[in-house]
DNA sequence: CTGAAAGCGCTTACAG
DNA sequence: CTGAAAGCGCTTACAG
């Protein structure tokens, strides 16, 4: 069906290996027959089959690119950076939701395994390391984002998230806030603990007694957190902070204040988290911690690639700074 | 390296075809060989090369998902809804973001067509015609939304753009303005004709002139969008209304009317298109012509299918429908 | 019901 | 500087 080798040899009137050997560059070529293998090649339009080659090299130019959900705007910023590296290598990158569910990404990452994809970058939702001897292959580099692992074939890219976390809350506990909330986003999410524990140690280091009552689980998509700020107020209408995994549930916040008649911030002062481009377009703008997104995705694939060129190296987890943005909501 | 055919073959002592056929599930296989095959398969942990088979069968169960930018708030939930389609069926998805970038295109369909992807989805920037013949190869289906295609390997997804334009410049006519300009998006782009004829059309059918001058092309971003505005009211102040060729303009709009003290809807009414995440969030909220992006990815994967499933079937353009949102901007 | 041979389109040693 | 052979891991006819 499409051009092959074969036909380009056929009509340059040399060997098969002799037309690998002119497309790859490699070898010793005569300029006479450089020529007319390119003019032949150019004439037949020929293009070779990655397929077939990566039968043989076991390299498909491929990666995989496992995150919780793209239409989670948090999302779309890293795939660009990840795909902004990636192309121009050539590399073509396979998108994947896992909704962060660990079933669903188990399932993905065999998947990409049976494409033989060259390495993936994820956002593990579970713990990784159970799972890394089953996804992990040697030779197939993985990229974890925000959950730490270390190995010759696996490596992390982390982001401050403890530290944002305490100093969002730091902040609210220097407006004078001492009933700060949290919504703390979804048991199985990398970035639950840490968050919630640079929650826990502000309060701590301001005296401020921790309420476990006050700390609530749920996914972090808008509508949980409306329900669960709205509980969360009318069941404890002394609460006048909250501070949220992330800004969709922040945003979830805002809106429950508004349909409860809290003026945000004088009565609530609210605090996202991740700085997503609907942060600072709504009214009242949202105070949130900023993590460079785009910046990321360039750097898990760097990651990548870099494992990818230097095979079996271990590295150490590379940290991305965060930075509080104080706007109006907090 | 990886666990192949032979390995369990030697294992279970059959033939390579024996367990070729227990793994495909196809042909007559007596139930003992049966098991004992299944049992060496889940002892190795085998699971079969896609490549390799990708290599005889033609079929990789990969297909290309090429769009503007998934960083436009428009393609996550497009993307989404191709990969929902997708992903159980074992299908795999390379994203690619063309950037409305003709050159850059034809690059992704290459390099798509390297990797031997079984079909194609795309957004097209261009005349997809011309570059047909380049691109679409007998046997690799490509659908493409919004921009006509017809033929055995080629088949659109179409949305009533052109109606859609014109709903949003009558409702502006209905509420009296007769000096209403459009920012007209890319001029490559696949939209662009439909929406600028739907609003000289709806101007035309009311009697009102059109001013090719207030009829202003730029890329589809927010940072265009202002400046394009701006430009515009300061020029003619008499204008009225803007008609935006997609939200993201109509928001840069909305800020230069905020800068320049402009009151939206008072002083000059704005309409959008797409009826992105942000439309409803922001305040005041964006007037703006709604697209179920989540189902038209959905369609446009179900589209390929389809033509997967029936190869050669010559499909007429799917439809589908827009809505005008009337909220507070216009 | 099961197996041996050929081939998908390339590259990797090994010769000449 | 160039070529013939073997093989990557599968499936597709063709036998038995």
């Amino acid at each position: 069906m499409a051009v092959t080798l074969r036909d380009v040899a056929q009509d340059a009137g040399v060997s098969i290996k002799t037309v690998s050997r002119v497309v790859n560059n490699q070898g010793e070529i005569s300029e006479a027959t450089r020529a007319r293998v390119t003019a032949s090649v150019n004439k037949l339009g020929y293009r070779p089959s990655k397929l077939a080659r990566a039968l043989v090299t076991q390299r498909t130019d491929t990666i995989g690119l496992v995150l919780g959900d793209i239409t989670n705007p948090f999302f779309p910023e890293v795939a660009r950076g990840v795909l902004d590296i990636a192309e121009p290598l050539g590399y073509n990158v396979f998108l994947c939701n896992s909704d962060a569910d660990h079933q669903r990404e188990v399932r993905l990452l065999h998947s990409l395994a049976d494409h033989a994809v060259d390495g993936v970058i994820i956002f593990p939702t579970y713990e990784l390391e159970e799972m890394l001897d089953e996804v992990a292959v040697p030779g197939r580099p993985l990229v974890s984002v925000n959950r730490p692992v270390d190995g010759p074939w696996a490596s992390s890219v982390m982001m401050h998230s403890y530290r944002g976390a305490k100093k969002a809350v730091e902040h609210l506990l220097a407006h004078q806030h001492r009933t700060i909330a949290m919504l703390a986003g979804q048991i199985s999410d990398a970035h639950r603990l840490q968050r919630t524990k640079g929650y826990r140690d502000a309060l701590l280091e301001h005296g401020v007694p921790v309420r476990e009552e006050w700390i609530v689980p749920g996914a972090p998509i808008q509508a949980r957190g409306r329900e669960s700020a709205r509980d969360l107020l009318l069941r404890y209408p002394e609460i006048t902070a909250i501070f949220a995994y992330n800004d969709l549930l922040a945003l979830g916040a805002l809106q429950a204040c508004h349909e409860l008649g809290r003026r945000v911030p004088d009565d609530c002062a609210i605090i996202g988290f991740d700085d997503i481009p609907l942060a600072d377009r709504i009214s009242p703008s949202l105070t949130t911690v900023r993590v460079d997104k785009y910046e990321l995705g360039r750097r898990a694939m760097n990651r990548l690639l870099q494992m990818l060129a230097e095979p079996g190296v271990v590295l150490g987890p590379a940290w991305m700074d965060v930075e509080l943005v104080v706007r109006q909501s907090g």
